[in-house]
DNA sequence: GGAACGATTGAT
DNA sequence: TCAATCGTTCCT
């Protein structure tokens, strides 16, 4: 189990140490696990962030203690997962990009409705969709929650940062990270 | 009350 | 490159 000091560390560190943890999450229908490849953090001062302008109905997750779960609906139809870090009242979040398919795959590929492990958790609404996440996980517990993060010590990766993806604000800031070479990265 | 927009995806 | 699709936010 995590500690909670883990998602109290400055946004930027926990986007890093987020890469090679695994998400778990215990549902009805089954187990899946993912192991975090990508991931982007918003700052609070950073005008891409959904808690720039301060909290709201929408974003009222984003400011409870870190190690809360933040899901936003967007687009219409699709539905993203954050991770909360940053001591309660500080309106900052990780996104979760992609993952890696570790356990529950037929599962996935069930949901996510392809045969492509490639294309099951490659994008922040796809792997939503392909572990089952739902709106009634907005504010959860993710260190003891059914779904919850796995901390995974062996790391014997290189951490790539890069421009952050989609959106139209904030363009130049550096918070995108993911694995080097990892093949279930999201691309564009 | 109304309009504009969006941390995306999948098809063309 | 573009349409799909609707809750949230912000303006009047």
């Amino acid at each position: 189990m995590l500690r909670k000091s883990f998602f109290l560390r400055p946004t930027e560190d926990v986007a890093k140490a987020l890469l090679g943890c695994l998400l778990v999450h215990e549902s009805e229908d089954g187990l899946a696990i993912g192991k975090i490849v990508e991931t982007e953090a918003y700052l609070q001062n950073d005008p891409a962030c959904h808690a720039f302008n301060g909290k709201t109905k929408r974003n009222e997750a984003m400011f409870r203690e870190g190690g809360a779960a933040y899901v936003y609906f967007t687009y219409g139809m699709h539905y993203c997962f954050n991770v909360v870090t940053q001591k309660e009242g500080v309106g900052e979040a990780v996104l979760i990009r992609a993952l890696e398919p570790i356990e529950g795959i037929e599962l996935m590929k069930r949901r996510r409705g392809t045969e492509d492990i490639y294309n099951l958790c490659n994008g922040p609404a796809k792997l939503v969709q392909a572990m089952g996440i739902t709106k009634e996980y907005n504010g959860c517990d993710l260190i003891k929650g059914k779904l919850r993060i796995v901390l995974k010590p062996k790391k014997d990766f290189e951490i790539i940062a890069s421009k952050r993806i989609g959106i139209k604000k904030g363009k130049s800031l550096l918070l995108r990270f993911y694995i080097k070479d990892n093949d279930f990265v999201s691309r564009r």
